[in-house]
RNA sequence: GCGCCCGUAGCUCAGUCGGAUAGAGCAUCAGCCUUCUAAGCUGAGGGUCGCUGGUUCGAUUCCAGCCGGGCGCGCCA
């Protein structure tokens, strides 16, 4: 709207002759950072001052002037210093958010930017040789949200799990169970090097025992492993899929690596890229031709022995969902893994696909803290937090919100203290304690009898108190924010935004009043002998005030809701 | 050695497309509960945006080079 008026300025300018304006330029629009700057400024004015050869000051000021309905829009237009063009909206447009809050509730902020794109989210996908461990968590954290962002921006998502059954972690599982399985049979036995270590596998293995009893003894070793391998592997991956049942995450689609060895897709893949001479023999393996599509190497992905690398499975895998007609990957890995970007980026590029078909978020690592000292994890030696842990500790909410509130890309201190923490340290708290704030709000006001309007059914125009309309403002971003942390794949963006709309909601509260006081002042003539400074008066409000705040606390209440909602966390009615 | 990421307040971190006097939380200090949830609020102090150059009306942002930290560089996954 803005934008619409400043280009018709422009061009009418341009029509009298007072602006020549060879190429109409990108009208960006901003948030100013101080309140005297207005709603929102414009630098287009100094970006056309090289080519118009004129001050941007003066060029500002033509572009003030020839804005149409100016009265109709504007408050206030101002022109600062080297050219910024300020505007100030008129009041009565922004109570047009509200009832636009009101209008699209839970859709709010939601938009069809995705429309008719379908995008594949691949996230966790952690070996099933163990529990979830946190940094699996943080990964499921941000790829639950960006599944949600995803949705809530019109495109059609799945979120797949890829399932490492296949090669040789799943060997050393195999082994590692065998091992202990054999241990509580009274047997001793070397246990195998490089194998799993975490006092799980026994818990497994004793499972086994249960099972089986000490059948497993007069089998063939070979076989012996093999059952516990499948034994293993079965309760280890619905283990995984319990946490992150309890952590409120769901797949749509599991996907097995071993189903693409047994169908004969690995193979197939190999001998496509063998045609088209991206695979080649050397030093008895195979090796995939990656450095022709920018990769700094070319690699193995059948090695002298015959066996296939994880590579050449992966290669399958991204062939899959390419040909399943995704019109975007997005693939969440552990940050340790980013030297394979280049590698997978030319696996895409192989099949004759733009390397931006596949989009990689990593996750960098979690430290545990607790009160501030690092909680200790040697995971060569088995010992590691799991997911399960901390969520008994700090709960499924507190633990995505704090896995969110940083880029995912950079390393997250994660005090589990704080986390569970229910006071104002703990940003969680704070923005679903603004939630929970106003629905007891609104309960205390139906309770007494007071009218609780919708935004259309208020008087919005009282709504005149700059810390009403900074509210607003930031209800007004709310949309640009969700986009913008879908487009980036960066979730953190919208728990900032949260933490700064409870960082106003919390004030006004505690600043302002919203219902009438309880007490009125008749009936307490202290109130009145007593003129203490330092007793603070009630703020008066009028039956219209009150309902047109509590129609902004609703709008509020919508908007946190949903931004809650996009990570995957709760809003509380009540805490 | 090569590649990727990072360096912003005491700590942990935001900072959009290059914009104005660089922001938040925590911590510290000083205050606020007869009032709709004090799980809250008010105020104060705190900065060479790692360093040096370049690009330009303007650089925390873009480019180059250094310094410091992390990670990766397997016929492991």
């Amino acid at each position: 709207m803005v934008a619409e008026a400043l280009a018709g300025s422009l061009r009418l300018a341009q029509q009298r002759g007072i602006l020549k304006i060879e190429q109409m330029p990108v009208i960006n629009l901003e948030a100013p950072k101080r309140p005297e700057w207005g709603d929102v400024s414009c630098t287009v004015a100094m970006s056309l001052s090289a080519s118009e050869r004129r001050p941007p000051f003066e060029i500002a000021q033509i572009i003030a002037d020839h804005i149409q309905d100016r009265e109709a829009l504007f408050a206030r237009v101002d022109i600062v210093r080297p050219g910024f063009l300020n505007l100030t909206l008129k009041p009565e447009l922004w109570m047009e958010v509200l009832r636009h809050i009101e209008t699209q509730q839970a859709e709010y902020g939601h938009s069809r930017l995705g429309q008719g794109r379908r995008v594949l989210v691949e996230y966790v996908s952690a070996n099933p040789t163990g529990p979830l461990h946190v940094g699996h968590g943080r990964g499921a954290a941000v790829g639950q949200a960006l599944v949600r962002l995803l949705r809530a921006t019109g495109h059609e998502v799945v979120s797949e799990y890829y399932i490492n059954d296949a090669g040789r972690q799943m060997k050393l599982l195999g082994v590692s169970v065998l091992a202990r399985y054999l241990e509580s049979c009274g047997q001793t036995v070397p246990f195998p090097e490089d194998g799993y270590q975490g006092e799980y596998i026994r818990a497994v293995a004793a499972r086994v025992k249960v099972e089986h009893g000490v059948a497993l003894l007069s089998l063939p070793s070979s076989d012996a492993e093999q059952r516990s391998k499948e034994f293993a592997y079965r309760e280890l991956l619905e283990l995984i899929r319990q946490d992150l049942d309890t952590f409120g995450i769901t797949f749509e689609s599991w996907f097995s690596e071993a189903s693409l060895l047994s169908s004969g897709a690995v193979e197939q893949v190999l001998n496509e890229l063998r045609d088209r001479d991206l695979l080649f023999d050397q030093d008895g393996a195979q090796w995939f031709r990656s450095s022709a599509y920018g990769d700094e190497k070319d690699r193995v992905v059948r090695k002298q022995e015959g066996e296939y690398t994880y590579l050449a499975s992966d290669i399958a895998y991204h062939r899959d969902k390419l040909r399943r007609g995704f019109d975007l990957l997005v693939d969440v890995w552990g940050a340790d893994h980013h030297g394979y970007i280049p590698r997978m980026q030319a696996v895409v590029q192989a099949y004759g696909y733009p390397k931006e078909r596949l989009r990689v978020v990593l996750v960098q690592m979690v430290n545990l803290l607790r009160g501030g000292r690092k909680v200790e994890m040697s995971k060569r030696a088995g010992e590691f937090i799991t997911l399960r842990e901390v969520m008994d500790e700090v709960g499924a909410d507190a633990a995505k919100f704090f896995f969110l509130m940083r880029d995912s890309s950079t390393h997250l201190d994660f005090d589990l203290e704080l986390a569970k923490q229910q006071s104002q340290e703990n940003p969680v708290y704070y923005v679903q304690y603004a939630h929970a704030r106003i629905s007891s709000l609104l309960r205390v006001a139906a309770s007494r009898g007071i009218d609780c309007p919708l935004p259309s059914q208020a008087d919005l125009n009282l709504l005149a108190d700059p810390d009403e309309l900074a509210i607003i403002r930031k209800l007004s971003v709310f949309p640009v924010v969700l986009e913008a942390s879908t487009v980036e794949l960066e979730p953190h963006r919208m728990a900032y935004y949260l933490r700064e709309l409870a960082g106003l909601v919390h004030p006004f509260y505690n600043k302002h009043r919203i219902l009438p006081p309880i007490t009125d002042l008749e009936t307490t003539p202290a109130a009145q002998t007593e003129p203490s400074s330092t007793v603070r008066l009630p703020e008066a409000v009028s039956p219209g005030l009150t309902g047109a705040r509590l129609a902004l606390m609703w709008s509020v209440q919508q908007v946190v809701r949903n931004g809650l909602t996009v990570l995957g966390v709760s809003a509380p009615e009540q805490m």
